[in-house]
DNA sequence: CGCCGCGTTGACTTCACTCAAGGCGCGTGG
DNA sequence: CCACGCGCCTTGAGTGAAGTCAACGCGGCG
C-alpha cells in the first residue's frame, strides 16, 4: 500500500509520480514507536513529526492533573504546524498505539513545497482542514450534548480514516480507552461508558476494544448534528480520485 | 497611532520602515462596518478580512439554533486563515461593534511575504499563535469549570488587547453581551451572569457594559489555571519592543 | 496465581441549564 | 414629554445532565 501521507494529500488534488516521490523522500528514516511514547519532543528541533502508521494525540494538563486532548492524529497527519518551530510548543504529543513516525526536517518540507506547487497547495489545504476540525471540536465541546459529541467524534474519525483508506467495510481501528474518549470530549470516564452504551443500543456504532464499526455514517452523522459539508468527506465513497477535489473554489 | 496590524506583527520581531509601509499598503481601502455586520462573505473571494479597529467573531450554528463562537477577533487580527481560500468557508464572521475592516487580497498578502521574509515570519508566527489560542479554548471548554473558563477568557482578551496597545491602565473595551459570553464559553446566559458576579465579588474583574477592568492579570490568570507561557504575553509589560521576541527558538 | 488496566454498574451529588419574572436604560414614536 | 417596547442584566426556583465515589467482573500478563 502507498504512503499514508501521499494518500492524504491526494485528496486535495492529483499528484504525479514526481510529486509522490518527493513526498516519499520526506518520509525516509521513519522510526517505529511503542504505544504511549512521546514524539517530536527533545532532540528533534527543526523537524515536523509525520505519522505514517498508528495513532497519536496531543494534550495539555491543568495544574491539578485534569487532561484535555486537543488533537487526534491518524496516519498521514502532520503532528505539528508547518511553522510550529516559530513558537515554543505548549503541549505534548504521544502515541496511542504502536506507530511509525517520520521526523521531517522543516527545511525539506518547505523545499518540497517550493519545488512542487501542487504539494504546497495540498499541504495548505490540509492545514486549513485541520483547522476546521479543531473549530468543530470547539463547537462540540461548547454546544453539543455528550451523546452528540461522541457521535460526532466517531463520525469524524471514521471519515478521516476512510479518507486514507483505513476503513475496511464498515470498520476501522480506534485504539482509545474510554478514559481517552473522556479526555477527548471533556467527559468523565463513567459518563463516556454510559453514552457509548446508548450509542450501541441505538445501533449507531459497535465498539469493542480497539475496533469501531459504523453501520451507516450518514445516520450517525445525523445523530451528531454533523454539518454535511464537514471535511468534504461526507457523501463520497471509500477513497479519493472519483470524488471531486473539494479545493480551489473561494 | 500606528496601524494595529503593524503593532501586532511587531510583537513577533522587529520590522523596518519599509516593511511597515508594505503592511500599511495592504490595509488600503479599509471600510467601516456597523456593529453586527457580516464580513468577508460574498463578493470578497480571494481576500482575507483584516480587522483594524473594533471587535468581531466567528461562529457556527447547530441545526436547532444553538450557537457556538469559535473565534474572537481584536484589532490587528486576520479573520481568516492565510490559505483559507483553498477550502470553502464553513462559518460566519460578524462584527461585534462598529469596526474597520480591510479586505486584503490574498495575492497581495503572499506577495508581501515573498518580498519581506520578516513579514512572512511574523505572519506565520502569528498564525501559530492563533492556533494555540484555539487549542486553549478546547482545554477550557473541555476541562475548566465555568468560573475558570470565564477568568481565562477575560485574561486572554486582556492580554491580546494589551499586546496591540489597547489597554489603558487596567481597562479595555469588551463589547460582548452576557449572551455572547455564553456562546463563547459554552454556557447559558443565566450562568454567565452568576459567574461574572462571582468574579466581581472576588475582585478579579470589573465589568460594566462594554468595559472590562482587570486589577491584576497575574491573579486572574492564576484563578483561570492559565499557563504562564500562554501567548508569551504574561510577564511582559504594556507593549512590545522592550519584551524579548518570543520567536525563533525551537 | 494474582495484579492491574479497563469496562461496567449503582447510588448519590453537583454544576449548570431551563423557565419565569422583574428591573433598568435607552430609543422611538405618540 | 412621556409611554411603550426592547435588549440586556438580574434573581429565584426547580430540573436535569454529567460528575463523583465505590464496587465488581473480566482478561491479559508477569
Amino acid at each position: 500500500m502507498t504512503n499514508a501521507f501521499v494518500r492524504k494529500l491526494e485528496r486535495f488534488g492529483p499528484l504525479d509520480r514526481d510529486e509522490r516521490d518527493a513526498l516519499d523522500a520526506l518520509c525516509a528514516g521513519a522510526v517505529h514507536h511503542r504505544a504511549d511514547d512521546e514524539i517530536g519532543q527533545g532532540g528533534q528541533a527543526g523537524t515536523v513529526p509525520l505519522l505514517l502508521a498508528g495513532f497519536a494525540y496531543r494534550f495539555k494538563l491543568l495544574s491539578d492533573g485534569r487532561r484535555q486532548i486537543h488533537g487526534l492524529f491518524v496516519p498521514g497527519d502532520l503532528c505539528r504546524h508547518l511553522y510550529g518551530h516559530l513558537s515554543p510548543s505548549d503541549h505534548v504529543v504521544r502515541t496511542l498505539s504502536p506507530a511509525v513516525v517520520a521526523a521531517v526536517p522543516a527545511a525539506a518540507l518547505h523545499g518540497a513545497m517550493e519545488r512542487h506547487p501542487r504539494i504546497a497547495r495540498a499541504l495548505w489545504a490540509s492545514t486549513v482542514t485541520d483547522d476546521a476540525v479543531l473549530r468543530e471540536w470547539v463547537v462540540s465541546l461548547g454546544r453539543r450534548s455528550a451523546y452528540e459529541r461522541m457521535a460526532h467524534l466517531f463520525c469524524e474519525v471514521f471519515l478521516r480514516l476512510r479518507a486514507v483508506g483505513l476503513v475496511d467495510g464498515q470498520s476501522c481501528d480506534l485504539p482509545l480507552t474510554q478514559m481517552d474518549l473522556g479526555d477527548l470530549m471533556g467527559l468523565s470516564t463513567v459518563h463516556v461508558n454510559r453514552v457509548v452504551q446508548q450509542l450501541r443500543r441505538d445501533e449507531l456504532i459497535a465498539l469493542k476494544g480497539p475496533h469501531l464499526t459504523v453501520p451507516d455514517v450518514a445516520v450517525l452523522g445525523r445523530a451528531a448534528d454533523l454539518d454535511p459539508a464537514y471535511l468534504g468527506l461526507e457523501v463520497g465513497p471509500a477513497h479519493p480520485r472519483n470524488a471531486p477535489a473539494r479545493v480551489g473554489a473561494a
